[in-house]
DNA sequence: TTCACGTGTAAGGAATTCTTTACATGCGAA
DNA sequence: TTCGCATGTAAAGAATTCCTTACACGTGAA
């Protein structure tokens, strides 16, 4: 599945997945061919546990997809490549995109009232 | 300036600045024209300190511009807009990016290693 | 059996980010 | 002078995110 317009969450959720550097040269790692978990850690020079972490978050976030396969020694191997994406980033998707924001924040309530001095 | 490719440390900026539904909803407001943060605050509901620190997250990132002016009652106005910016999201142009990142995390030092069990 | 290598995940602390509360300034109008 | 509305910012707590350490299991080869 492409993504290319997505809601305003989904939109949140893969930008806050892209931002931060170690997840983009995980990205950038896995678009030059796909990996499997330990060999990508130590390509990237990080531990196992946390790249794990940041492959969930990736893959929530739909940009990249594993899979488990078996290797011909028998060892369960966990492949992840890039998913295809296509977003584009402008002031009109923006808006389009926070038409569709129903998580979170601003509590549609009363507004929070400063205190005057 | 237009933002059209930035740098890898950029890019990451930019992205975590529009990673949270709260500032989606701030440009999204701004896209539809100027507005000066008291008025801006109110709008959204949110206080004005809170949107304060938002919108300088969003100046930082370079994707909103402010600028001080006296209205015509004296008093001083603080108004943004947003920026012109077009980035686009690909595996490749995060490729190109990956390869700028100057910042943080994975030291390129000693690959943490896991205890054996 | 032990070792090397693959998987996953839980627990805890460090570090950030988000949010509120409170105080500071300045100007015009009542 | 006081009130209303504009600005900014500091301090403190809540909530998240990031990272390490440590444990779990399974398989093939030595």
């Amino acid at each position: 599945m492409t993504v290319a317009q997505p809601t305003g969450d989904q939109l949140v959720e893969m930008l806050a997945a892209l931002a931060n550097p170690l997840r983009l040269r995980i990205m950038a790692k896995l678009a030059g061919g796909r990996d499997y978990v330990s060999h990508l850690a130590r390509e990237i020079g990080i531990s196992r546990p946390l790249l794990h972490m940041h492959l969930q978050r990736l893959e929530t976030a739909g940009l990249i997809v594993g899979s488990l396969e078996l290797s011909e020694d028998g060892k369960a191997m966990k492949y992840y490549q890039v998913a295809e994406f296509d977003v584009h980033l402008t002031a009109s998707t923006l808006v389009e995109a926070a038409e569709t924001l129903t998580r979170s924040d601003p509590v549609p309530g009363p507004a929070p009232k400063e205190t005057p001095r």
